[in-house]
DNA sequence: CGGTTTAAGTGTTCAAACTACATTAATAAA
DNA sequence: TTTATTAATGTAGTTTGAACACTTAAACCG
């Protein structure tokens, strides 16, 4: 009978996470190369399994604890994998989290010690399972989450300069966008203060460094609006 | 350690169906008055386990077809609900999954048998576990695919009016929409076939019917666009 | 110290899309 | 034949988006 407890069949819940970083060389994931059978010595999505008295938000959290030694991370869960043979050991479903970190905030030794490491999601190394997919799946999610909600906050440092910034949009984008329609519709969102510093690295003239104005941007997460750029 | 297979915690896999169908009266879903322990007697969403040698879309399609006898019909996986206590019976985790039918279309006998039941969705019953916010969660999906892709094709017969599509829209996004801006916009996408019949139901001087061009919808659904309305 | 180099900063114009809005037309019923 | 009802249709004004180039500030170099 189709809704008896008894008849059913329990599996395997792993969770897996893509974390999204950002620097000056790109749009950046973070990846493992596994210490363990099968697939040992590959890269892979950083995971783990539910345990019983966790739900899958915080079996994400603590996943990405354990690797990075971050807290407080903004995750989004993705979605649930399930072919049979997704995993050859035994019929593990995979429910998948996306998470932004600052790519120069988290626990350097943590990730050595586990032999992570930063890969540019134009050259990613081929990855185990359908890891692959999650990832494509994110990047999609991530460009229809630039859409409808300011993002940076998380991928940026904090202060940061409109070069920054719109590098970091074009990279999850993966398309160029024009610098002065850009700036002002950013500016059109006030959700930037501008400081009276400049960064001098990276021109002669100097730009300006910019944060987020918390309240502002936290005020435009709630209502969803659409930011065509 | 992490990763091990051998301390993971199996647990219950259930999928839940969000079941979307449309009339003169409306939105509606689909619900069933739940024929076991727990929670016997009260309104329920359909659904069942997930089998061992079964991949949760499949699933999805199972318990669709088992309520409704329909086959073939667009469904698409929402979200993965893991609170400890949702189910009281065993730790379940739900992977919800929506679907859209045409209300005339299915096989009544099945759906009495079963004790299931159209509900307009601004006035559903009360539902077990945490299948109320499935069902908020589930309309807010559908919005959101409302404005990206042309949606009417798999809740409305087969020759529908102007007002039926108009209706649908309005209800699907519950605000009144401007008749003769509606109409222009579904034009231009020119996914619709006028005939020469007319609809003499709803009026004196009788409206056109309309076909969906199957070729022309399809191709608008592969390529994603927006649609504000 | 004057000239050169580099990236930063800034507005306008044109085209497209969106919004608001009211009258005429066709038919059935009385 | 008149009346009542819903269908059908177009335009003007506004807003938003896209394309595009010159000036400015400061460091570096001779």
């Amino acid at each position: 009978m189709l809704n008896s407890y008894s008849s059913a069949d329990k599996v395997l819940l792993a969770v897996d996470c893509i974390i999204f970083g950002f620097d000056h060389e790109g749009l950046k994931i973070l990846l493992i190369k596994r210490d363990f059978e099968p697939e040992k010595g590959k890269w892979s999505l950083i995971g783990g399994f539910l345990k019983r008295d966790e739900i899958l938000d915080n079996a994400a959290i603590r996943i990405l604890h354990t690797y990075t030694g971050l807290n407080d991370i903004y995750m989004e869960q993705l979605y649930a994998y399930s072919e049979i043979d997704r995993d050859p050991v035994e019929r593990t479903i995979s429910v998948s989290y996306y998470a932004l970190i600052n790519i120069e905030n988290h626990n350097t030794e943590l990730i050595k010690n586990y032999h992570a490491q930063w890969f540019s999601i134009t050259d990613a190394p081929n990855l185990i399972f359908d890891h692959n997919q999650m990832v494509q799946h994110a990047i999609k999610r991530l460009r229809y989450r630039t859409s409808i909600k300011p993002i940076g906050f998380e991928l940026l440092p904090e202060k940061f300069t409109m070069r920054q910034l719109l590098e970091l949009y074009e990279a999850i984008l993966s398309k160029e966008l024009d610098k002065r329609n850009f700036i002002s519709k950013i500016n059109s969102l006030e959700i930037l203060n501008k400081l009276d510093e400049k960064d001098m690295q990276s021109s002669r003239k100097g730009s300006y460094l910019y944060t987020f104005n918390k309240e502002k941007y936290e005020e435009k997460l709630l209502n969803d609006f659409v930011l065509n750029l």
